[in-house]
DNA sequence: AAAAACAAAAGTGTCGACACATTTAAAAAT
DNA sequence: ATTTTTAAATGTGTCGACACTTTTGTTTTT
């Protein structure tokens, strides 16, 4: 057996370049630091990250498999550009998804995890209180709240599939678009019947109410536009 | 200007060397050829392939992102091992997702789409009067009509989730679980059905249906489950 | 002067080689 | 003989180089 302090801990910790160099690009591109829609150089973005072009073409694979870049062949790689039809289409999916998230928690979550939740709640409430809806708490908490819920539904699939892939999407729309909400009140009280119905264990009346408060979140947005036009 | 026999007629349908390997090894795996759960060889499958191991990588990072290979860092990639438990979580994925689908056909497919939709069916119908169930064309069949569905549903993040990424997956449990379905003539009902609601424009009643017919499939499934144990 | 043809520059796709980690096999120690 | 150490072999991560494509800039042609 090998010496303890070369070995990694326990299972396979082992980051590589290319995670690092991901999780990098997939914070600059979500924060808008690497503005959408502009094209990515790869002697230039390997030179200022100090990594050869291979390691870095497999960390745009990986973003390209997040939609968060589009590549094209011979022609190289651009960050998307956020369109409000996307936005919305995201919307749509959100709400088939977190819907039957709420659903399988309901069913699913521990009664730990729903005590958590709950303090959690409770914690955004006092906020609230206090600062009156500073925005980036409420949209932080938003995300915390939702994130919690997914994990609950105990489906692999849907967990990989909204907090790697789609939240990070998300994250993206409102750094780059501001999106301040009007609702976080609302939002609140919505999050307070959802937890009731996930407490009583009502799959259905969890799914139900989750798809609503994503569909009047999305009416938000909408309406957001609209009067920006 | 270039020659056209050089130039790329319109768009860029530029053929990468990777892009042709991906499609290669998610046919192989899919089908079974490289068997699930088995070790990936980046040297020996790339020679095989005549290959550089760099372009194999990049081929594999994209199997990775679709969820048919696992990569533990210095560890190598791994073939998914299917499970029973992976596949109810697909069905749900699909009755969230598919039943949105559907919902959003029944707003947007274009009356063309609708009839094409129809005829297909009544295709299917004559298939199933004809040789009483063949399970294969029964099975491409089904997935034949929820890929149009899906199209119809004319939500873009919607049609890459389900057809690329979930379907070639479901077709691999098809593949390696045999999966016959003793329910060839409920689904063709069913089917029957669904198109009624979208002809109808009602897309609550199509999304409930989707949602009903998806989930009487889920059942079935874990009926020929049970009674394999 | 505008359009076409050409040449140079930059960028992407692909490859082979090296460094380091893991696994396997052999040798040494108990 | 079993276990521990050591060494060889295999495999993955990363790099730099070359070929071919696209883009840019210049020269030629009309």
């Amino acid at each position: 057996m090998q010496n303890q302090s070369t070995k990694n801990s326990a299972d396979t910790l082992n980051i590589t370049l290319t995670d690092r160099l991901f999780d990098s690009l997939q914070r600059a591109i979500v924060e808008g630091e690497i503005p959408q829609g502009s094209k990515i150089s790869e002697p230039e973005l390997a030179r200022q990250h100090g990594v050869s072009r291979g390691s870095l073409r497999e960390a745009i694979a990986r973003l390209e498999a997040r939609k968060l870049v589009e590549r094209k062949p011979n022609l190289g790689a651009r960050v998307v550009t956020l369109s409000y039809e996307q936005l919305i289409e995201i919307f749509q999916l959100r709400e088939a998804l977190e819907g039957m998230s709420a659903r399988l928690a309901a069913q699913n979550m521990t009664e730990m995890e729903i005590e958590e939740l709950q303090a959690l709640l409770q914690q955004h409430g006092d906020q609230i209180a206090e600062q009156h809806g500073q925005a980036y708490f409420q949209k932080q908490g938003d995300l915390d709240f939702h994130y919690r819920i997914v994990q609950g539904s105990k489906n692999k699939q849907l967990i990989a599939l909204l907090c790697n892939d789609l939240y990070q999407l998300l994250r993206m729309y409102r750094y780059q678009f501001g999106m301040r909400s009007k609702r976080s009140q609302q939002a609140y009280e919505e999050h307070h019947y959802l937890i009731n119905a996930i407490t009583a264990r009502d799959a259905e009346m969890a799914e139900l109410l989750m798809r609503q408060h994503i569909r009047s979140s999305r009416r938000n947005v909408e309406a957001v536009f609209l009067e920006q036009l």
